[in-house]
DNA sequence: CGTAGCATTGATTCTCTTCAAGAGGTGTGG
DNA sequence: CCACACCTCTTGAAGAGAATCAATGCTACG
């Protein structure tokens, strides 16, 4: 697979990870710099708390869970990511890793380095714009899971999850009302801040309420607009 | 004050906004592109959520608390930031706000044009790593209060919440064990993600417990390696 | 000095956690 | 291909903790 089908304009996420911004000369001078892609099995991690920051990453295919440690070892899962994100950007102008991320399936990536992306971005203005848009979203993305955490009932921060996970799988048009949830339930609670239990009563009072079907990981949506009156629902 | 002690290298705050890794005549071509510094007096936006972006803040005095609007209107604070820091990170690569900015206190900044800082920084290559360090670092204090919120208990929250807000004015020298909180209860609520009426009642117990001492904003801290404790026990 | 907003404290209700058990699914080895 | 074991997920009952409602104290500011 080395060195196949790596070209940013060969591939299918193209105006996800670069948008049309990006004409085909740029894209192919950041397409010069991807590396190896990597081909992550399930819990394999991509990079870890503690080792030297050396890039960012594209996901072409999988998904990701990036996760933090507190000083007691107790683990948080800040963010699941899908297809056509980025995953690192917490590392960027950082020589260490403060966190670690792995995958939930098997995943493939792009791998951009950081000092060639940085060094190329001094060049490419709409390259240096994108890099601070990619980061700056996640900013706000962040702050939308604070809002998540700080929701009031677990089956707001539940239905808040699910909605956004759809938008986001909508806007990479990856899926529509149907999907599988990557992640194991565990791991749900944790990012949530909630116990497993409460995770799985959750979605048991979302299906009574007729506004989905659960079996599993698979998840069908029979109510979006519902969907997202839970999501607002009962917040500070 | 127009015009008068805004050049960095006469600021106080040199080091903190931008570190030693900057030399004079780097430090002389930032100030150039600073402009009029904003007096805010309390309660006063600094940026309003669907404003166009223009520039991101260094906060000279006083503090600055940020937050988002859901769509049903429920209001979070997603931080509050010190002099020395840095506000509007989340808008950097982006047309509009989708955040709001707000002084706590009368306030002085110092203003960074968007467009000025990334041309610039496109020549001055530490600048533009500080600029990256400065968003991912934003993007690390995100997951720091993602942990915040995700703790069980609310006397976790707030022992973690006050711990980390020591440690920052202790970066900035700007505090020992005693100092005063700029925000209301209910903003802390808020930003908690809990009622506050809880947290008076955690500020109580912690007092009990002989941790601190707490009169209306003033905060006195005794035990700050018992704090610590407190901040890390009952994760999930 | 008085008023209005902010902060604390108390009592009750409700949600989530915890502990415990059972169901469903998956993977491995016979 | 089936059986068994393991693991994840779901469901139930009891208890703890926080939200809510309500009232009182406190502080700041005109």
């Amino acid at each position: 697979m080395a060195g196949t089908s790596l070209r940013c304009t060969d591939c299918g996420l193209q105006n996800i990870c670069f948008p049309p911004a990006f004409d085909d000369s740029a894209l192919s001078r950041i397409s010069e710099v991807i590396g190896q892609p990597p081909l992550l099995s399930k819990g394999q991690a991509l990079y870890q708390i503690g080792q030297p920051h050396h890039a960012i990453y594209a996901i072409r295919s999988g998904s990701i869970k990036t996760s933090i440690i507190q000083l007691d070892g107790s683990e948080l899962i800040t963010g699941f990511y899908q297809p056509g994100e980025v995953v690192g950007l917490e590392n960027l102008g950082h020589t260490d890793c403060t966190s670690r991320a792995e995958a939930l399936e098997k995943t493939t990536l792009c791998v951009l380095p950081t000092n060639q992306l940085t060094t190329l971005s001094r060049q490419l203005p709409e390259l240096q714009q994108h890099i601070f848009n990619l980061m700056s979203t996640e900013i706000r993305a962040d702050h939308q899971r604070l809002h998540l955490l700080g929701a009031r009932s677990v089956e707001a921060r539940l239905a808040s999850f699910l909605y956004g996970w759809i938008q986001r799988l909508e806007h990479r048009k990856l899926a529509g009302s149907s999907f599988r949830l990557p992640m194991a339930r565990a791991d749900l609670a944790n990012h949530l801040g909630v116990a497993v239990e409460t995770v799985s009563r959750s979605f048991s009072r979302l299906e009574q309420l007729g506004i989905l079907q659960v079996s599993g990981k698979a998840v069908h949506i029979h109510d979006s607009a519902q969907l997202l009156v839970m999501a607002n629902a009962q917040c500070a």
